[in-house]
DNA sequence: CTGTAGACAACCATAAGACAAGTGAGACAG
DNA sequence: CTGTCTCACTTGTCTTATGGTTGTCTACAG
């Protein structure tokens, strides 16, 4: 059987951080250190590093060293079925493409959540080279503030932001895919998009992002698992809406 | 009979990939192994990977091999009330209308749920009169052989099944309208439909139901509330299909 | 139509290395 | 003691190369 080195390695890796036995401080090995360990090269240990990093297992600085993330939020990204997990397990490579980062007036759907002023990133998701989400995410300008675009295409805001969130609101609706979209995504203007839009809340309550994704509706689905005792006749979750 | 080689390597390959030989990546030996271990050059090999390409049992990836597509993590999500409660709440008048009832060969989305003989209803939800919802559901026959057209009409299927539930799973999509549904519905055609598709198994797990709600993608929407554990950087649930 | 054999292109995982940029600790002058 | 500089070490990013894999094509035989 086939294996695929950085795959193991990473799982390795996970195992070791689980029974935290890089120490107090959580730091890793340098990536020389780990390449003569597995006897690999450093490409491949990058690689299994950043599929870590990709869960929220681990961050990295320049210069430093690889840190195993000791937040409990952050560890149970890890265990979730996120779009870019699948990925990841069915061997596909996931990358994000920064389309626009600027501050603007909010749009008056945001507005009421985050105020007059927000920091507007637009991003793309790809997968193997082709595109398959258009994100856009909202954040308060005084959060924001700090961030560089940089910053935003290598992580996530979960991490970015040192905020404690309480929790997310998400709603997911169909639309006819906009021309900006359609182009973005190379799909048909007018064809039926999926669009998830989701309102994260501090630990108060207090609204802090809001995204907005929009994904070609004939590549996702969204699954839910009803358990006997919300059993009922309609689909439950659905709302009218207007 | 003559035997023809790269139908039988393809049964071979179901068995193999339904008995879960290929481990958790589900990556398949190279084709040239495969070559070697049936003694098979390396056309016959690929026509029986493909006939499985084509029934959706395996993917294959340029430079890197097939594997077999695995089911995706489905994942358990809070419900949230249904559009008929809410419509009773906001003091609009729900009503139902049938507009097919028949017994029929299952289509071929269903037949693996529930055999090959079903019994379809198709129905309108009204709201104030006017539609929102178009549902087709499928029940087995040897459960809908004792309803009428009349039963359906006033109850839920829910109730009517003298049978104990175990649980559902629920996929939404989206799609563009069909000429029938935006007809039913009133709606132009193409325009953004909300996909509900639900299966409903009794206790044992196995699947008693079968239902399709379709919803005009501008009058719905799917809420979900996420919390503090579950927040992650991309919409949990949502999977990539196909 | 089925199968064999082979060749080539495109792609992927990995190796090995080079250089830029950031971090931290110690040496050193004041 | 304080500030600054240097230097070893680290990650970030890039290039080049190799072997293995799938995608596609041609030629040929039963």
């Amino acid at each position: 059987m086939r294996q695929i080195r950085y795959r193991n390695i990473a799982d390795d890796l996970r195992g070791r951080i689980a029974a935290e036995e890089f120490g107090a401080g959580g730091l890793l090995p340098s990536e020389s250190t780990l390449c003569a360990t597995y006897e690999a090269s450093r490409v491949t240990i990058r690689r299994a590093l950043e599929t870590l990093r990709d869960e929220g297992l681990v961050e990295s600085r320049q210069g430093f060293g690889w840190v195993a993330s000791s937040d409990p939020v952050r560890q149970g990204l890890a265990s979730l079925g996120t779009i870019e997990s699948q990925l990841r397990e069915s061997g596909r490579r996931s990358a994000r493409d920064i389309v626009g980062f600027r501050f603007i007036e909010a749009p008056a759907t945001v507005r009421p959540l985050l105020g007059d002023r927000v920091l507007e990133v637009r991003r793309r998701n790809l997968a193997d080279g082709a595109p398959f989400a258009r994100v856009t995410v909202w954040c308060r300008e005084d959060l924001g503030a700090e961030l560089s675009k940089a910053d935003v295409t290598r992580h996530s805001f979960y991490e970015l932001l040192k905020v404690p969130l309480g929790g997310a609101t998400q709603t997911i609706g169909a639309r006819q895919m906009s021309a900006d979209d359609a182009e973005l995504l190379d799909v048909p203007v007018g064809s039926a998009a999926l669009v998830a839009q989701r309102v994260t809340s501090d630990a108060q309550g207090v609204p802090v992002l809001v995204a907005e994704h929009v994904f070609p509706g004939h590549l996702t689905e969204f699954v839910v698992e009803l358990g006997v005792g919300t059993i009922v006749e309609d689909a439950p979750g659905l709302r009218l809406v207007e």
